[in-house]
DNA sequence: TATTGTTATACTCTATAACTATA
DNA sequence: TATAGTTATAGAGTATAACAATA
């Protein structure tokens, strides 16, 4: 195996325990990736309708629906009318559902402290981070375009 | 926000990158994460017991069973009795499982070859790879034991 | 007519519990 | 008694299609 296989399995190593790091705090707060993606998305954009946020996360409008569902039942969010169109609802933060979300954005601070403090050529590592970024958006457009093309 | 969050923020979107490149090409050859897991597994040690393959991939008896009767019905698998013990079942590659598998290690040198030619501090990033990842290990593990503490 | 969100239905991945066949 | 794997059941996340209310 080459130097650069190995580079790139250790890579996948680091992503898939992100994965993992991830779930497991999702899973104490009461959450899953699913529910705190559309969480995230709302801390960017404050209230929403369903069909933004469906745009948003790139996933079907019955999709949301389970998800708000599942927010709303464990606190996390509530629906309101939308104030001019009658067919829409709105999606906001309980009180609960914003503190949760600032509890990790600090939880976000400390882990980047943990992750980088003390790393012998930071520098490097973080343009490297973004030229295995671009390269990686690169080979997924040209497989895209291969894909379109056969 | 500090230059460390911003460099997490861009591991992250590395991660989530890397899963959406790996789902795709999954779903391409008609497979799932947990299914490539699988298979992954069966090409490190040849055939094996579900029961096995449930202890490598951390996952209950009944979803092996699951997982294997859908590879078995897609044709990237197939079950034999057991030479000794009749209770167990053997789970081994159909062909197109072997040659899909080893697409799969050609991808990945591809891959590999994409993501790191003309990287400017190869080394240094790989360094930093490797820091990152004995940290979150260890934030891991701290989070693990406060759990099982409270 | 077009759009928003829901109900109906289905598939995958996950779990626990009960059970069968075998060790 | 213990183990390997299945059936039974359940829940989350995903999809498409049909539908109701509204624009």
């Amino acid at each position: 195996m080459t130097t650069r296989e190995q580079a790139l399995d250790q890579v996948i190593e680091l992503v898939l325990l992100f994965n993992e790091d991830m779930d497991r705090e999702f899973a104490r707060l009461g959450l899953s990736a699913s529910r705190v993606h559309l969480l995230w998305e709302l801390r960017q954009r404050g209230a929403v309708t369903q069909r933004e946020l469906a745009d948003a996360l790139k996933v079907s409008a019955r999709n949301i629906t389970g998800l708000v569902d599942g927010l709303v039942e464990t606190g996390f969010v509530t629906r309101q009318p939308h104030p001019t169109d009658r067919r829409a609802t709105l999606v906001a933060f309980t009180a609960r559902g914003a503190e949760t979300m600032a509890a990790m954005a600090r939880d976000h601070e400390d882990l980047a402290g943990s992750l980088f403090d003390g790393m012998p050529d930071f520098a490097a590592f973080v343009d490297g981070v973004g030229h295995v970024t671009t390269r990686l958006r690169a080979a997924m457009a040209e497989a895209a375009a291969r894909e379109a093309g056969a």
